[in-house]
DNA sequence: CTGTGGTCCTGTATGC
DNA sequence: TGCATACAGGACCACA
């Protein structure tokens, strides 16, 4: 589940290990993650040879590795992708996908048990992949502006969950840090967009910001072995989540139970006091 | 253009 | 015990 604290504790993880390396060998063991390396894996595995990284970049949950003659490798974890540095004579963790074999003898592997994810070349994609063009600025951005993308979301018409997750609006944002900034917000994941003040969308969306920075502080979140940095170390977050994956516990603020519920095909933790559904008449 | 729902993947947990 | 099913979900795509 990498979101952008995941994605960015991976990045800065990389630039430590693989910046100024030169690629000596790439093998792929599995078609699936090149898939979208149109001219193929052979290719993928003989074009990027004797070429050098420069620092890795990110844009919300997508990475890219530029190269030294202003191509990137482009890079998206989807929901269990991993980098690791390890020694070639570390036997190979299961699932790994892509293995570099660098200058300084470490060897660079993508792992990714369930293939969502995926890495591929970018041809002049250095400073940003036409791949990434289409996705927002994420809330770290130094360009990203609350405001201005909280007056587009009041003009369109759908629950306000659905369009803080989507990428082109804003990046970033996957579905635990999307219940999480609602509950700080108070929101229901279903409130109309267009019932909403700019001024408590931009709200939301500085909430998203801090829990975010929140997690970053602490290497990212995580439950399991799906997410873990490129030392094969969990992040601790999860200790501190308000409401995802906190069903039947009281919530912090008020003490109702969270409940869960199905919203666009994955699930939504809220409290049922704070964050009521919209039109929900309470007494007192 | 906007909104919605299905699909890709595999390992783990749960149910009968 | 064993098999079947549900579930995890980011990005993309088809369709109304």
């Amino acid at each position: 589940m990498p979101e952008l604290p995941e994605v960015e504790t991976v990045r800065s993880g990389l630039a430590g290990l693989i910046t100024g390396r030169t690629i000596l060998a790439v093998r792929v063991l599995h078609p699936r993650p090149v898939r979208r390396h149109v001219p193929g894996p052979s290719d993928f595995e003989s074009v990027l040879l004797g070429r050098t990284f420069h620092e890795p970049r990110r844009r919300g949950k997508f990475l890219w590795l530029p190269l030294d003659d202003g191509d990137a490798i482009v890079a998206h974890l989807g929901m269990s992708g991993q980098f690791r540095s390890d020694s070639p004579e570390t036997p190979l963790q299961a699932n790994t996908r892509v293995v570099w074999d660098l200058d300084d003898g470490r060897q660079l592997r993508f792992v990714d048990q369930r293939m969502f994810g995926g890495v591929w070349l970018s041809p002049g994609g250095a400073d940003l992949p036409a791949e990434v063009t289409h996705i927002a600025l994420d809330p770290f951005d130094a360009g990203f502006d609350p405001v201005a993308v909280a007056h587009g979301i009041v003009r369109r018409h759908a629950g306000i969950k659905r369009l803080i997750l989507d990428q082109t609006i804003v990046s970033g944002i996957g579905n635990i840090y999307a219940d999480e900034s609602l509950w700080r917000a108070r929101l229901h994941y279903d409130t109309p967009s267009s019932d909403l003040t700019v001024r408590k969308v931009a709200g939301l969306l500085r909430q998203a910001r801090e829990v975010m920075a929140d997690s970053l502080s602490s290497g990212g979140t995580s439950f399991d072995k799906l997410y873990v940095d490129v030392n094969g170390e969990s992040g601790y977050h999860e200790r501190s989540l308000d409401v995802y994956g906190r069903a039947g516990l009281p919530c912090r603020r008020c003490g109702h139970l969270i409940v869960r519920e199905a919203f666009a095909n994955r699930s939504s933790y809220r409290c049922p006091f704070c964050q009521r559904r919209p039109g929900t008449i309470v007494r007192p």
